[in-house]
DNA sequence: GTAAACTCTGGAGTCATGTCCAGAGTCAAG
DNA sequence: CTTGACTCTGGACATGACTCCAGAGTTTAC
């Protein structure tokens, strides 16, 4: 993870503003490291930034749980078994252009 | 399909530019219109639109077949077999995090 | 003490495929 | 001839998550 990104998370509020020393430069502390290992964890199940940013600062409350997080599994669940659904019908699509072509109707040369 | 889109198209080159009346207006041909449909179709299996223009270019020597241009097909089918393998992967990673969250190691609630 | 290697800033650029805009001009119907 | 509906241009905006930049300052190793 490159010093942009984690600069562009801290502007993004999925990082909270870093302390910095006199000289300007950020002192990250262990307590960052996790709060950014635990936003790829997210990232990593299919969670948007913004996503991230929210259930972050549902962590802060000290009240998540598995219980009242699990939702937003569920709704990275749905939207990647939505995308396949929608390339299986691309997949498809493919497969019966290319079945057309060896009828000798093929529509990817044919202008009709 | 909106009249920003052909104008979108021929400036990215997948239409000629388009013939215009004195006033500036264009005019579009039966020849154009079938064109639009092809690229149509092209994006329809997964083709990019520099892909489309690429085999509207081989399209438009008169050469094109579907033995010449079948490749084009697997080029898109290899591409969303690669996606829809990614995403399954990623859902098998939703999967188990929600199962090790169930069972009390919840990476999604947990710093550690 | 010097030189290399790092960090700072704010903003711009990247990818793909469009979509929308204002202000000006044009065309068709009545 | 007027009115309303169309088209023209070129450029900005949208998405999402970065990535890169120049020019200035700082730290570290020798």
């Amino acid at each position: 993870m490159s010093i942009d990104t984690v600069r562009f998370y801290e502007q993004r509020g999925v990082l909270p503003p870093a302390p910095r020393r006199p000289s300007g430069y950020r002192e990250y502390s262990a307590a960052t490291v996790g709060r950014i290992q635990l936003a790829r964890r997210m990232q990593s199940v299919g969670l948007s930034l913004d996503e991230i940013i929210d259930a972050l600062s549902a962590h802060d409350t000290g009240q998540a749980t598995c219980e009242s997080e699990g939702w937003r599994l569920d709704v990275a669940l749905a939207r990647v078994d939505s995308r396949i659904a929608e390339l299986k019908a691309l997949r498809r699509q493919i497969i019966s252009t290319r079945a057309a072509c060896a009828k000798g109707r093929c529509t990817m040369t044919t202008n009709g």
